[in-house]
DNA sequence: GGAAGTACTGTCTTTTTTGTCAGTGCCCAC
DNA sequence: GTGGGCACTGACAAAAAAGACAGTACTTCC
């Protein structure tokens, strides 16, 4: 369980992942699409999801610099189960939405 | 997926859960069977998980008290995505294991 | 009466994680 | 030659999370 939060347990690395499923992405492009990271943080969470295997880093080595990145094929492993909980967490947006705290039963006293 | 991570991301969430999935216990039962926990944690994570309603405490409102706390069946959903997160990690520690860092091809670059 | 157990709360302090900001080296367009 | 874009790095500050530790209130056990 730890060893899976070491993976994906950053503030931005489920969204990262999240985005390149639709395909490789370039640095900057990422950024674009996800505006609420910072450059640092991008770039920290990639660099460690390259480390863990998750994603593949391909630099054309060229000037100006143009870097990708795509998930490896380990990598899709764990985004199918970054999926699952994704669409977890969109279901229980909706049922926050529609449940007032006064709704649920919090503690049940016995007898 | 920031929403997912509000619910199950703090450090023994999911280690909760998953001691959980075994059936109800009690409070003190739940603490000597995750040792690194401090009581301090431990409590609010269960109250935070209790608040989002994927666990039940019972209060048998006894003196000295006796609390116990059982998944919801709205939390067993999300168990479920934990336990695949949680399968996912163990196999990482297996590669993790019998993969030097120098086997792995961390960057790739283009011709 | 003193110690230990139960399920907590409150007030810090420490640690971890994020974010801010400046800077690098090179290019292209105006 | 000034401004902007590219993919970064490093030093530091702010914020969030976790932990330490004492205290509550009432019990049973010896």
């Amino acid at each position: 369980m730890d060893a899976a939060l070491s993976v994906i347990g950053g503030r931005w690395k489920a969204t990262i992942l999240w985005r390149l499923t639709e395909g490789p992405m370039r640095t900057s492009e990422l950024r674009r699409s996800i505006p609420q990271v910072t450059e640092r943080m991008l770039i920290r969470h990639l660099q460690e999801l390259v480390r863990d295997g998750v994603l593949i880093r391909t630099d054309a080595r060229t000037v100006p610099p143009h870097v990708t990145y795509e998930i490896s094929e380990y990598g899709s492993t764990l985004a199918a189960v970054v999926a699952a909980l994704c669409e977890w967490g969109r279901n229980h947006q909706r049922r926050q939405a529609g449940t007032s705290t006064s709704d649920v039963l919090q503690t049940r006293h016995e007898h």
